[in-house]
DNA sequence: CTCTAACGGTTATATATTATAACTATCTCG
DNA sequence: CGAGATAGTTATAATATATAACCGTTAGAG
């Protein structure tokens, strides 16, 4: 689907990508810029430590290659068999429309299917297949490694401390 | 922009946007559901964290009318007078070409602009106007008040080890 | 028992955010 | 001077999230 490729119309002169200024996850000032108050606040803490989060989940994750929202939903349909779609919408925070591609996707790949919900006919009860606990259970593994990353970076005692913390915000 | 009304087929039926499943943030499932591991990841925490974090955020700001990244963009200007364009951008983790857009609309409500560089014309010198100087000085101050409801939250104490612990994570 | 309102899931679409490539003008340095 | 790098811009893609409306089904009031 790449249509970048499609319009190209010179030689790639920008190898910025690989540069100073491209692919800047964390902040790497080319000369120390002053933050402020900005340093101090605990939503941009937050804002910071979720978007390495994210990258950290998602290389641990690389051979199962599972995104975040998709871990949640396969441990979620694991730990209550046979819910409904619009249960595990509201206990992740996701829009019923937008659960309905993400749950294609995982039954395309093999790892959830959906069973005709009984007796009521019109939802459906989520189920993972034999390969989803499969992978589901490798996946939990390769998180439970990072976790552990995460918790010698913090200690045992402050990993359980932020947990507490984040909670109280939410 | 709006197409949705273009397309009104029928009647409007389906009041679910104010139901039970519509409108979601945080958790509110039908019945409990078991969160198994998932209730212990860091990763996960954050996520829900970070989106009460915005939510709050947003609405302590309804008065200026800032998103967080233009609070952060304008709190660094007002730090860095004269500040290059890359240099937010690698400082807030930003893509210079999602940059231009951010800073056309700031500079569109009057709140900050570019000067010319001097000496290098490439680059333009960021600044605050009059009026970007007093807005941000009246969202510093929403800004705070909300910070002292977190603190409120989590004492402060707590605060200061949540900050601790999420720089540790970055 | 029937009719109506609500629900579960789906589709289509809108909006926001983030990412990538390539372009222009300018600067730097051998 | 000329080649390559840099600052900013444009255009586009990919992703995430949000809203409205639809169908088939169910439940409950009367």
């Amino acid at each position: 689907m790449s249509r970048a490729a499609d319009h190209a119309r010179k030689k790639p002169r920008d190898s910025e990508s690989e540069g100073t200024a491209g692919r800047v996850i964390e902040a790497r000032p080319t000369r120390p810029l002053r933050f402020g108050p900005l340093a101090d606040y605990v939503g941009y803490a937050l804002r910071r430590a979720q978007i390495a989060s994210v990258a950290g989940f998602l290389e641990a994750m690389q051979e199962v290659d599972l995104r975040p929202t998709q871990f949640a939903v396969l441990t979620l349909i694991r730990e209550n068999p046979g819910v409904r779609q619009t249960e595990v919408c509201a206990a992740l925070g996701l829009q019923k429309a937008n659960f309905v591609p993400l749950l294609n996707e995982l039954q395309r790949r093999g790892l959830a299917l959906r069973k005709a919900g009984v007796p009521d006919r019109r939802s459906s009860a989520l189920h993972l297949t034999e390969h989803g606990e499969a992978v589901l259970q490798r996946a939990l593994e390769l998180h439970t490694q990072w976790e552990e990353r995460v918790a010698a970076r913090l200690g045992v005692a402050g990993r359980e401390r932020l947990l507490e913390l984040l909670r109280k915000l939410t």
